[in-house]
DNA sequence: CGCCATTCTTCCACTCAGTGGAAGCGCCCT
DNA sequence: AGGGCGCTTCCACTGAGTGGAAGAATGGCG
């Protein structure tokens, strides 16, 4: 007789661990899936992530869509809405301000370990190359608010940063650590830093750090596509000065 | 010898339901609690919610305020931007043009069950008397955006509706059935809603419904003062047009 | 229609993860 | 110092949880 269920148990995995491994499976990448692609990414077996998953949907943690497939459901979406936003609140009104004195989109992002995290964004109809997604991450060297915000975090983690394998989403980006060094210095001698097509083909970006008694809170940046490159100088006052705005609000 | 644990279990409380009970015990009303704040809300036992909460903050979906108490933390927030958001994405340079056309904040809300759920916001420096949180829910009767939304919804909804006793959040509150669906009426017949200082003391709003095959799928709407009541009526058209181009955006 | 592959659903004997009241600790205030 | 409140720790016992495998459902293809 074939060893039955009840003794096959994965020694010491918590049901709360599961839980939280079936929600953390789904990423940018993978907003949607079905529950076979669910266990597998969750390392959840399947008849046991089948039992979590229908807890889960009923709790409306996770939801389908009309193919069936499962995702992040509307109740977590305000339930996060509940996670600390001052900075969000307090900077919303000035990237108001700035989409309505360029007409650029704007984002804006903070630092999470050695990533930029996007916390707000205003669009508007104007097609842009990359529309930052809110609860996004990237890298901090090939982009605009990345580099803005490195600049002014103490030397040991610059260093530190530069140290680590740098991803190279694009032909431009800089990897080199001694040039990337550089780029940093002279962000912080401009207050400002700009990206030519580093993150992304076709875009280039300017972005300003919030500097709260000279530490970096956020940053505030935007994008255009690189047709339009010779039109960042002319963005960057208003960057700063939003930039500045925010950092006053917050301090 | 007094009964130990491990016989004093709750019969048939799933962890996932305690976890999940732990996580809906925050609120807009209680955005942060104490462990023992918690375990009460939650009706999970202290040393239980103690254990859970451990697992719940190494995993980042709580947080710890500086005094020490707990809320919702960044990742949850996160993972929440991963739920459906394309009436979001679709709506907000609506939004945006609303705002910069109107210079008033404005917000856009659904239906969900019977209360309205705001799920944008476009909002700058000036100060109004209330500003909608995302992701916060109030009832439909005395909002702008529920009018807007209630008037289209099936008569069976509308009656089942009007049928509950309604909340009265203010003295001037319409919860007597009669009359609502009078207003109601009013709406299908103007397009948009008004109210009068029905949810707040000192504001009044305008809302226009996201109409789409005839459907309510959203609701866009903005607050004023009382003092400035009669400048909503200038505030219809253009809150009109843009409602009107999220639905086709949308549809 | 039949066949095949894939995904999902169900099962259950057994075990160990989870338990929670209560004791004890820590902190704050009077 | 004493009291109150919030938090942390404990552990004998039990029932919640288990997960491989069988079976059902679904979809695509010839």
């Amino acid at each position: 007789m074939a060893p039955m269920s009840g003794g096959s148990r994965e020694p010491g995995r918590s049901v709360t661990s599961k839980v939280l491994a079936i929600l953390g499976a789904f990423d940018a990448a993978h907003p949607q899936l079905t529950l076979t692609e669910l266990a597998a990414r969750s390392g959840v077996p399947l008849s046991t992530a089948h039992r979590l998953v229908a807890e889960l949907e009923e709790w409306r943690a996770l939801g389908r869509t009309p193919d069936g497939r499962l995702r992040v459901g509307q109740r977590l979406w305000e339930l996060g809405q509940l996670a600390p936003n001052r900075l969000r609140e307090l900077a919303h009104p000035w990237l108001q301000e700035l989409f309505g004195s360029t007409g650029e989109n704007v984002h804006l992002a903070i630092r999470d370990g050695v990533e930029v995290l996007f916390v707000d964004k205003v669009h508007g109809r104007r097609a842009v190359p990359i529309v930052s997604r809110i609860g996004a991450r990237l890298p901090m060297h090939p982009t605009g608010v990345g580099k803005a915000l490195l600049a002014y975090e103490p030397d040991w983690f610059v260093t530190s940063y530069l140290a680590r394998a740098l991803e190279r989403p694009t032909p431009r980006t800089i990897t080199e650590p001694g040039r990337l060094a550089r780029e940093l210095a002279a962000v912080r001698a401009q207050g400002y830093a700009l990206t030519y097509e580093e993150m992304t083909p076709g875009s280039c970006s300017a972005a300003a750090p919030v500097l709260v008694d000279g530490r970096p809170v956020a940053a505030l940046g935007l994008v255009v596509s690189s047709r339009r490159a010779r039109e960042l100088p002319r963005l960057v006052e208003p960057l700063r000065a939003a930039a500045a705005g925010i950092a006053c609000a917050y301090g």
